[in-house]
DNA sequence: CACCAGGGCGCAT
DNA sequence: ATGCGCCATGGT
């Protein structure tokens, strides 16, 4: 636990965390859809929790869960117990000055160990999206299908579907969650899931390019949503997920990817992923503000 | 190996 | 009001 100590207890009781951690930051980064800004806060679900931290120094943060909750759920979920400050350190300036640029911007972005599940239903949904319309679609599943919960404060939220709940939603019940073209590949993926035909176990067991090649078999499944799987769902550090603004900078500052050094960064590709898109995605609005 | 359709929303114009 | 593009994929 070098990277985070307690400083108090209770049921709300505040961590310090010393490593790169900007919630901030993770939020916008386009791995988790279903964070809700509260305030000067976050609430984040995942499987049956509900947690809502805050910021309340420059390390310390509150948290309204119990310290063996922390343990057992959140500090695994935010990934604390790796470095990202030590993966950061991987990138020269000399080497690669516009990634160096990208991950001194996105200090702070970690790859959240998400529930595999929902990132593959997720990133299903995300095909041809933007965030705020993946956003919005991701919350109408779980309205339409997902267990009603009550937090502790009396917050109302819906949990993630499960495969059985999804499947069964009527032809029109899942039509009204406006997924478009999409909702076939769903209802597929959540069929499969009951025929007993994905098995995450596994999926995480496999090498990387295994998995990759597994999650293909499934409908509507393609090289960029099995990556995003892989990365997000299964913490396969290495998933290098394509989407339109990485294959933008992959073209415009590495020639097409030829210049890019994945060796140098293996196993952590992902990590400089996200750094990446980040700082891609946003490029345009910097220019205009600075 | 190239297109191309298919839904719907965010966002700039 | 209107068109363009979005963390793609399957079909032809």
């Amino acid at each position: 636990m070098y990277n985070m100590k307690k400083v108090g207890m209770r049921g709300v009781f505040v961590i310090r965390i010393e490593d790169d951690f900007d919630l901030e930051k993770i939020a916008d980064s386009g791995q988790c859809f279903r964070w809700q800004r509260d305030g000067d806060g976050f609430r984040i679900p995942f499987r049956d929790s509900l947690l809502f931290i805050r910021k309340v120094g420059p390390q310390d943060y509150e948290v309204d869960c119990t310290e063996e909750e922390f343990d057992s759920i959140w500090r695994p979920y935010f990934d604390l117990v790796r470095s990202y400050r030590a993966i950061r350190g991987k990138i020269k300036k000399k080497d690669d000055p516009v990634l160096f640029e990208a991950a001194k911007l996105g200090q702070g972005i970690r790859i959240l160990k998400q529930d595999p599940w929902e990132m593959l239903i997720t990133f299903i949904i995300s095909q041809r999206k933007n965030i705020p319309a993946i956003r919005q679609a991701v919350e109408a599943v779980c309205r339409a299908a997902g267990k009603k919960k009550t937090a502790k404060d009396g917050t109302e939220w819906y949990m993630f579907p499960s495969a059985e709940e999804i499947a069964s939603l009527s032809d029109e019940a899942l039509a009204s969650c406006r997924l478009g073209y999409r909702d076939k590949y769903v209802r597929a993926a959540a069929e499969a899931a009951l025929r007993g035909e994905i098995d995450f176990q596994k999926l995480s067991a496999l090498s990387h390019e295994d998995c990759l090649v597994e999650l293909q078999k499934l409908y509507g499944v393609g090289i960029k949503v099995a990556q995003c799987v892989s990365l997000f769902g299964l913490h396969h550090l290495d998933a290098f997920p394509r989407d339109v603004w990485i294959l933008r900078v992959l073209d415009e500052v590495y020639d097409g990817g030829k210049n890019y050094r994945f060796d140098a960064y293996a196993p952590y590709n992902g990590v400089m992923q996200q750094y990446l898109f980040e700082y891609y995605r946003n490029k345009d609005a910097r220019e205009v503000s600075v």
